[in-house]
DNA sequence: TTCAGTGCAAAATTTTTGCATTACG
DNA sequence: CGTAATGCAAAAATTTTGCACTGAA
C-alpha cells in the first residue's frame, strides 16, 4: 500500500456528457481490438473516467473495491495500460514517485499556472508548436509526437499591480 | 540494478571552471551544515558534478565504483539528496518513470526526449519564450516566472528512415 | 468450448531504513 | 573520543509476471 499522506486530487465537477463520450471511445477500442468486456474492466474504466485530476493506481483500486471487492491490483495496472494505449489515459510522473493517470482530453492543450493562487488556465499556441517542430528538426531530424508545456507565472493581482485583477475573479 | 536498456544521457563537454565553482558551493554547504567530508561523498559529488545531462542513481553508482569500489547505493541516494537540498542537483521525472538528476546551475533549457532510445537533448528557443510571454499577456496579463517544456519524439533512426541516424551515435 | 482475463502470490525494481562498524573533526 | 557517515542487508513501496482457474463470446 502507498504511504499514508499522498497528495490529493483536484476538484472539478463530473461532466456526464464528456464521460459518456469517453466511454464510447473505450467501447470502440475494445471492439476494434477484440478485447472482452468484463465486470472488473467496466468498474475500473468507469471509476477512472469519472475521476478528474491525477489518480494513482491505489486510488483507483480503493474506489473500485467499494463496489466490486475482489479486484486485484494487477488488473488495475493492466487496465490502466489499456486505457493508456487507447489514448484515454495519460500517465504522469510527479515527484512523489508514484505514477498517476490523468484522463486525456481529446484536445491537446498546455497549461498556464498562477504560482500564487493556483489558477490553472489552458491554452494552445500553434506558433509555438511550429517552432517546436523546427527545433526538433534542427536537433537532428526528430519528429515530435507529443509535448508538455507548463508556464508558471503570476496574474496581475498576484504581481501586485494596482487594480490588477485575477482572471479567476471574473466569474 | 536497472533494467538493461534504459535511456542514456546527453553529451556535452565538461567545463572545469564551472565544475570547480559548483564544488566550491558544495564545500560551503558542508561547512554551513556542519557535515563531514568523506571519501565516498567526494567521489560521488565529483562524479555527479562532472556529469552533464541527466544521470540516474545507477549511473552515478557505476561510475563511482570504478575508482572507489566499496560504495553502497544507499550512500549515493543519501548524497544525491544532500545535493538536492544544497540546490546543486535537481531531480527530474521524465515519462520513462526513472528518477534522474541534473546539475542545477546551467542556463535554463528545455528537453527533447527520444521515445525509443531514451536520448535526452537540451535546447533553448528564445522565439518560443517570447511567444509564451505573449500568450501569458493574452490570457489575462500574467507574468511568466519559469516554464517547463518537454518534447517527446523520435530520432530519424527510430522513425525508421533509411540511413536515418540517431544523434547518440555521432560520437 | 475456447482462450482472454483475473486473482493471487511471487518476482523484479527502485528507494528507504536499521544497525553494527568506521573514521572525520 | 564522540558521533556523523557508511555498507550491508532487510524492509518498503511500486510494478510486473507466472499460473491455475473463471467466464465472456
Amino acid at each position: 500500500m502507498a504511504k499514508a499522506v499522498k497528495g490529493s486530487t483536484a476538484v472539478m465537477k463530473v461532466d456526464p456528457q464528456r464521460t459518456s463520450e469517453l466511454k464510447k471511445r473505450w467501447t470502440e477500442y475494445l471492439r476494434t481490438n477484440r478485447l472482452k468486456t468484463t465486470g472488473q474492466r467496466e468498474a475500473i474504466v468507469d471509476e477512472f473516467l469519472r475521476s478528474h485530476g491525477h489518480v494513482s493506481i491505489d486510488e483507483v483500486l480503493t474506489r473500485v473495491r467499494k463496489r466490486h471487492s475482489r479486484v486485484g491490483h494487477a488488473t488495475v495496472y493492466r487496465t490502466l495500460k489499456l486505457l493508456t494505449e487507447s489514448e484515454l489515459a495519460e500517465p504522469r510522473h510527479f515527484d512523489d514517485g508514484q505514477t498517476r493517470y490523468e484522463v486525456k482530453d481529446q484536445h491537446h492543450h498546455d497549461h498556464l499556472i498562477c504560482m500564487k493562487c493556483g489558477l490553472i488556465l489552458e491554452f494552445e499556441d500553434e506558433e509555438i508548436e511550429k517552432l517546436q517542430d523546427l527545433d526538433a528538426q534542427r536537433l537532428g531530424g526528430f519528429k515530435i509526437m507529443r509535448h508538455k508545456l507548463e508556464l508558471y507565472g503570476l496574474c496581475p493581482k498576484a504581481q501586485g499591480i494596482p487594480n490588477g485583477s485575477c482572471p479567476k475573479d471574473d466569474k
